[in-house]
Formats: structure tokens, C-alpha cells, sequence
DNA sequence: CGCACCACAATTTTT
DNA sequence: TTGTGGTGCG
């Protein structure tokens, strides 16, 4: 072929390439195009990102480098040139495969790309969508979390470094347990020393690649002395966790980084099989998370990294923006693509987050726009308090909802305790709700107790874990004697297991030599049953019963210990999922699966109810109707961020993460008084309000002339003047009479429609309704509150 | 060993 | 106000 040949058909490629992605905008196709070299896209929220990432593989998977490259095949001849340019925009199945056969080039092999995350939620997405797009190839891409693609790293490598593939994951609990452990023995005092502290310490050691002997050195010159004590208890806390063979999940990081800066082996053959590496969260990496990508990215040079700088919300767990604002210095020669179109807001809501966002000074900036204009104002509501402000909210959904589409509401806080007064104020009103967030399943004692069980019968030598359950139930194993075999383990370097099932080869332990053969027996005799072949789920059934801890539950059957029981069957369908997706399922495997998968009870469309979180589980969310509560200085930015620049800017992305979360309306509240433990305080109105533009706004509530009351006729009161109260004027709101609702009443409901009581309850100077409603059933409602809503027919 | 009692603290959260 | 963790008693 001839030059001007060579250019025809490298313009056809390239076009053809294009059309493949036509249905991405410009920007995005540009993103899924450059394929090669360091690039850096920064995602506006609600861009598209996570279609760029899956189209940006398919194209690496389908075409490699033939969008960019300048490599043109021997085979090409003129007439496949003149077929390509002459080839329709809606070309036939048998002309798609002869074009993609000419227009691909070197693509790439599924195992060569690994795409990162950070959380296992976005991870699995990810594996579905790719899965979906792509089929079955999709599978063997490294489409996992930072942790797990260590772990798969560190399972093969990990010899090198002094543990062995086996090794056990310590969550931050299992952690701060061992570091207890690690002060006492020290004599620490740990109110100088509290254990979180001394680990987030350390943390930020292992985020900055620093060993315990160099912190060690450091802490020499340094006026803080606690920091020498610190880099001791890091020594023995390193110590005591290779003993174990564990790491935790900073380790996890940590070594595979050292791992591969140490063993050119290993290193080189990591880098050699990832040609393309793509990191999703940009902006929530750590630095030794950049450390590792940018390893595993050093033969090949594609870095592909998606992040948006203005939803960098976890510098206090060691975000640093700093990855993303200074990735061009990093990476010389990057591009920088940006995807400002919003698909997902209206334009009063993207102004408004604009207008916030700009106010932040350590940011690349971005402008977001959308093609459709309008959108209703922010409706911005001042309460009274807080239980105003949650009556408010319960009226507008219900007034919005007519009582069916509750799923479309969510309500964002700052603080996870703000969700009481909510709960309270949804109770009253009769929304169903849901909280996500507290305390997470796998974080219970009972499920980490079941775990701790399955953790020892997999591995005799998990002290930390052994000495969790080996009194739990009681056995009449107590402290004294625990440690006593703690302390003959140490003197013989044995694991507890090796002294406890041995125990009258020690003369101290005469009297518990009994007590702890039978537990050794129950452990050997439930490990037996695993070797003889038993299904995993059958076993677990086992455990419960041999170990005596359902019958602990059972006998005892308070409301707290149903929960927990239904806690810990619930960790057999955790099993059974392990089981469904596993063509070899194993004890170790299914361990391993848990120890880094953690978020059973994520925010996830199910029940049609509101849900209430925090904004920052709000982020990656979207939802029609958005409430931002408690929009109030010293809560949302907190008083700990007033007067603190970089924590202020902060604050504001994070306010900045709530707004986006909103497709079609938000509205922000925001209360002249709050309880805040246990005091009530009068708050502002949060001064990012004011970096909204007025003419988003539209304002309602506004308390001026309410007289102060008691507490408890506040409470009630306020319940009758929520949702109205923009239109009754707070002074002719005095004390709502207790609406005359009897048995057999029809009721007309402003969300629920009609209905008939049920039943009628008085409590204090209210009533508890219990209501048939014609569509959606039966319902409990607060006469006071819900009489705002409904009337009797 | 289990329970009651008191002191104390208290953003945000994933792995 | 709420929850947790440690201590001391029966």
C-alpha cells in the first residue's frame, strides 16, 4: 500500500472505531479512544463514568490499540480500505466481523487488564456489567478491590516476605484486639495510648512505606515521645502478627508493595501481564495505593485512572487528593480528559452544586451542565428542631409519594445519630423507612464468634481468634486459665492450640486439663467432619449445635438473642451464596472470601421504602427526590472543620456529593435548635447555604415568632404544624386538639387513600391508630401526626 | 461467671 | 442523649 492509502485507511479505522461508540458523547468516546499512555479522566458526578470504564475495556478487548495506533496490518489491501470507508453507519453482521477484523489491533488478552476498585460492591458491578457486555472472556479480567488483587498477588508471593500463602486477614477489630494486647504488655496506659490511636498511627507509617525500625529512627529526633513507644508497640505488633501469620488490611497494601519493589521477579511479571491498568475512586486513594498502581502500570505505561477531585470525601482515612491533583507531574506525558455532562440532575440542582464546589481552591475544576434545562428550585425549609424539621420531611414525602413510590426518596445527614429523630418522625407518620448503615453484619459479635469458630478448625494456630470463642459459650474455661496457657504458649513459642489440647504435659493446668481436652476434641471433632467430606452448610448446622452456642442463644429467648440467632443463620446463606459462585468451595476459600468482603447490608434497591443514610454512604447514589437534613453550622460543615481550611474543603465536597445525589428535586432543611447530647443548642443555618445561588432557592418554614414552649408540649405541637406549617403561620398553631377517631371510622389519607380504623389506642395525649387502607393494607399510625394528613369521612 | 453500675465520649467508613 | 467499656459484687 501507498502512503495516501495508508492514511485512508488509518482515517476509515479510526472512524469505524468511533462509530462502534456512538452512543457516548464526545468526551466519553474520547475516553473509551485513548488507549494508550498515562490518562487521567476526571468524572463529574453523574457523567457516565462507570459506562466509560466498561466501553473503554470493550474497546482494548476488541480493537487493542487500533483507535490510536498508527501500525497498519500487512494483509490490509486497497479494497479492504475502500470497503471500510464505504461501509454503512449500521453496517451487517458479516461486514461488522470483516471490519473488526481489519480495524483491530493487537487486542488486548482479558488477562492483561486489571480494573481496580475500592469497594467489593463496585467491584462486583463492574464484573457484571462487563460480563454482560462482553460474555464469558469478561471473567478473566482482574476487575477486583486494591485488597483483593493483593491478596491474589500475596497468596502466590508472598514466601518472600517472611509469611506464607495461608496467611489470615485481622479486620480492624481483630487488630485492635492484638494491639491491646500488644500496649498492656508494653505497660502502656492505654489513655495515652489508646489502641485506635497507636493504629492509625501506624497506618499512616504503612501508607507512607515506613517499617517499624525506620519509624523507630525517626521518633529520635521528634518532641512527641510517644511516637518511640509507638514505633516499639508497631515492632511487636508486626511481630505478633507474623507469629499468627496474618496481616492486616494495611499490611495488605503494604507488603504487596514491598513485595514487588523487593523481587524483580515478581515485580517484572506483574507489570509484563498488565498492559492496561484502571483505577476507579481516584480521588480515594491512598499513597500507597498509588505506589502500587504506578508499579503495576511500569512496563506498559497505561494508567488509566477515574476520579472526580471534587468528591474527595476520606481524607480522614488517608484519601489524598493530592494523586489526582498532581497526576500529571506523576505521569509525564498524560492527557487529561474531562466528562462534565450530566446525565442525571436537573440544572437548578447542578447550579447549585457548581456554585458550592467553586468556593474550594485546591480542586483541577469542572463545570457540570446538562442538556435539560430547568428543574423545580431547591426547596430550602427552616425547622424549629429537629423533630419539626423530621415531621417536615415525613409530610412532604407523603404528600409527594401519594404512599407509593417511597423508594424514590432519600434523606442524607452528616451524622449517622441524626437518624433518630428522623426514625421518630417516620414512625409518627407512618413512612416506611430504612437506615442504612450502623453496625454492619459481619461486625456483630455473634457472626465474628461463628467466624472466630471457623477460623480455628481451619487454622489450629489462630491464637487471636481461639481465644475469642474458647470460653464462649462457657465452658469453664475463665480468664486465669487462658492465661496461663497464653503465657506457657509464649514460653514454648507454641500456638495456644499446641499447649491447650496438651495440657497435662503442663503441671499448671491440672486443674482445667479436662475442660480444655473437651474443647480441643469438639474442635479436632468438627474438623474431622470437614475432612470426612461434609457439605459446608450442613457443617455450619454441626457447629452450631456442638459448640453449644445456639442452645446458649435459644434458652434465653429474649428479643436480643432472637436477633442474634437469626444472625447467625444468616451467615449460612452467606455460605450458600459462597457455595452458588465457587466451583470448589472450601472452608479456607469461603474464609478468605468473608475476611475481605464485608458489606452484606449495603444500601441496595430492594423494599419499597425511604431510605436515611449518611451523605458519605450516599456517594455513587442517586435517587429522584433528595432531602438534605440538618444543613446547619457545627453540624454540616461540623465544628471540628470550622476554621480548618483543608477540613472546610472537605466539608464542601461533601455537601457537594449530596447535592449530586439528587435527579429531580432536593430539598435542604436545616433546624434553628437541635438536641446534640442531650443539650438542645441553637444553630445557623450552614454557611454553605449562602454559596447557593439565590435564585435556586426557594425558601419556606422560618420560626421567628415561635414562643418557646416546654419540652413536651413541644414535641407534640410540632407534629401538627410539620408539613403545613409554610402555609399556617406558627402563632395560630397552638396545641392540636386530639382528633376524634373511633373504631370503624373511614379515613381518607393524603398518601395512603381511604381507609378504616382498625383499632384506636390511646397513648399519653395521643392515639395509635391501626388502619385499613384500601391499597396498601394495613398501617400503624400517631392520630396527632397522621391527622395532619388525613380526615374522616 | 453474669450482671449491675458508673464513667466517659461523641464525624464520616472500607478493606 | 445514647452507647460502650471497665470494674466490682453476688
Amino acid at each position: 500500500m501507498n502512503d495516501s492509502l495508508d492514511m485512508r485507511f488509518l482515517a476509515a479505522r479510526k472512524k469505524y472505531i468511533e462509530g462502534r461508540f456512538s452512543m457516548l458523547n464526545d468526551m466519553q468516546r474520547q475516553a473509551v479512544l485513548t488507549t494508550e499512555g498515562p490518562l487521567l479522566l476526571l468524572a463529574g458526578a453523574g457523567s457516565g463514568k462507570t459506562t466509560v470504564l466498561i466501553n473503554r475495556i470493550a474497546n482494548l478487548l476488541r480493537y487493542g490499540h487500533g483507535s490510536e495506533g498508527k501500525e497498519i496490518p500487512d494483509f490490509v489491501t486497497e479494497a479492504d480500505v475502500r470497503f471500510l470507508e464505504e461501509l454503512s453507519a449500521d453496517p451487517s453482521e458479516n461486514e461488522r466481523v470483516r471490519a473488526d477484523g481489519l480495524c483491530a489491533l493487537e487486542p488486548v488478552k482479558p488477562w492483561n487488564i486489571i480494573a481496580i476498585t475500592f469497594t467489593n460492591k463496585a467491584a462486583g458491578e463492574l464484573r457484571d456489567r462487563l460480563e454482560t457486555l462482553l460474555g464469558e472472556g469478561a471473567g478473566d479480567i482482574w476487575a477486583m478491590t486494591f485488597h483483593s488483587a493483593c491478596c491474589r498477588i500475596l497468596r502466590r508471593n508472598i514466601d518472600r516476605m517472611g509469611y506464607t500463602g495461608s496467611f489470615t486477614i485481622y479486620d480492624s477489630s481483630d487488630s485492635e484486639r492484638q494491639m491491646k494486647e500488644v500496649l498492656k504488655d508494653m505497660g502502656l496506659d492505654d489513655k495515652t495510648f489508646p489502641p485506635k490511636y497507636v493504629l492509625s498511627v501506624i497506618g499512616r507509617q504503612k501508607d507512607r512505606l515506613i517499617s517499624p525500625e525506620e519509624m523507630l529512627e525517626n521518633s529520635r529526633g521528634s518532641s512527641d515521645l510517644r511516637l518511640t513507644q509507638i514505633a516499639k508497640a508497631y515492632a511487636a505488633y508486626q511481630k505478633r502478627l507474623k507469629d499468627n501469620n496474618a496481616l492486616d488490611f494495611d499490611d495488605i497494601l503494604y507488603v504487596t508493595v514491598k513485595l514487588l519493589q523487593q523481587e524483580p521477579e515478581v515485580r517484572e511479571y506483574y507489570q509484563r501481564k498488565f498492559q492496561y491498568v484502571l483505577v476507579d475512586e481516584y480521588q480515594d486513594t491512598n499513597h500507597v495505593q498509588y505506589l502500587l498502581t504506578s508499579l503495576l502500570s511500569g512496563h506498559w505505561g497505561n494508567i488509566c485512572v477515574v476520579g472526580d477531585d471534587d468528591q474527595s470525601i476520606y481524607r480522614f482515612r488517608g484519601a489524598t487528593i493530592e494523586n489526582i491533583l498532581s497526576f500529571e507531574e506523576q505521569y509525564p506525558g498524560a492527557r487529561v480528559i474531562r466528562l462534565e455532562q450530566n446525565y442525571r440532575s436537573t440544572q437548578s440542582i447542578l447550579d447549585a452544586a457548581n456554585a458550592v464546589i467553586a468556593h474550594n481552591l485546591g480542586r483541577k475544576g469542572k463545570h457540570l451542565w446538562t442538556a435539560r434545562q430547568g428543574g423545580a428550585p431547591i426547596l430550602v425549609y427552616e425547622a424549629s428542631d429537629e423533630s419539626s424539621e423530621g415531621n417536615f420531611v415525613a409530610g412532604q414525602i407523603l404528600a409527594g409519594s401519594k404512599g407509593r413510590n417511597f423508594k424514590d426518596y432519600a434523606i442524607l445527614y452528616r451524622t449517622n445519630a441524626q437518624s433518630n429523630a428522623l426514625e421518630y418522625a417516620f414512625k409518627r407518620n407512618g413512612v416506611p423507612y430504612k437506615v442504612i448503615g450502623g453496625t454492619r453484619f459481619f461486625d456483630r459479635a455473634e457472626v465474628k464468634d461463628m467466624l472466630s469458630y471457623l477460623c480455628v478448625i481451619n487454622n489450629r494456630t489462630d491464637d487471636l481468634r481461639l481465644a475469642r470463642i474458647v470460653n464462649n459459650p462457657p465452658r469453664g474455661l475463665g480468664a486465669k486459665t487462658i492465661e496461663t496457657v497464653q503465657r506457657l504458649a509464649e514460653a514454648e513459642n507454641k500456638s495456644l492450640y499446641d499447649v491447650l489440647s496438651d495440657p497435662y504435659s503442663y503441671a499448671p493446668l491440672e486443674k482445667s486439663a479436662q475442660k480444655l481436652l473437651q474443647f480441643s476434641a469438639l474442635i479436632d471433632g468438627l474438623a474431622k467432619l470437614l475432612e470426612d467430606g461434609m457439605s459446608l452448610p450442613e457443617f455450619y448446622d454441626e457447629l452450631l449445635v456442638r459448640t453449644g452456642y445456639a442452645d446458649m442463644l435459644s434458652s434465653k429467648p429474649t428479643e436480643e438473642n432472637k436477633t442474634r440467632l437469626e444472625n447467625v443463620r444468616e451467615l449460612k446463606s452467606s455460605i450458600h451464596a459462597y457455595m452458588a459462585n465457587t466451583a470448589e468451595p472450601s472452608l479456607a476459600g469461603f474464609l478468605e472470601e468473608i475476611a475481605l468482603y464485608t458489606d452484606l447490608e449495603q444500601y441496595s434497591e430492594g423494599d419499597n421504602t425511604v431510605v436515611m443514610m449518611t451523605v458519605h454512604s450516599a456517594k455513587g447514589l442517586e435517587f429522584p427526590h433528595v432531602f438534605l437534613v440538618g444543613f446547619e453550622d457545627g453540624l454540616f460543615p461540623g465544628m471540628r472543620a470550622i476554621g480548618d481550611q483543608e477540613e472546610m474543603e472537605e466539608e464542601r465536597r461533601l455537601c457537594y456529593v449530596a447535592i449530586t445525589r439528587a435527579k429531580e428535586t432536593l430539598t435542604i432543611s436545616h433546624a434553628r435548635q437541635r438536641m446534640i447530647y442531650g443539650r438542645t443548642s441553637s444553630a445557623l443555618p450552614s454557611r454553605f447555604l449562602r454559596e447557593i445561588p439565590e435564585e435556586c432557592i426557594e425558601k419556606r418554614g422560618g420560626y421567628r415568632a415561635e414562643p418557646q414552649r416546654s419540652m413536651t408540649y413541644e414535641k407534640r405541637s410540632v407534629s401538627s404544624n410539620g408539613y403545613l406549617s409554610g402555609a399556617l403561620r406558627a402563632n395560630s398553631a397552638p396545641s392540636a386538639p386530639l382528633p376524634d377517631y373511633n373504631k370503624g371510622d373511614m379515613v381518607m389519607h393524603a398518601a395512603f387513600g381511604r381507609g378504616l380504623i382498625l383499632s384506636v389506642v390511646k397513648m399519653g395525649g395521643d392515639a395509635l391508630l391501626e388502619v385499613a387502607f384500601d391499597d396498601i393494607g394495613t398501617k400503624k399510625l400517631m392520630a396527632k401526626a397522621a391527622g395532619a394528613h388525613m380526615k374522616k369521612l
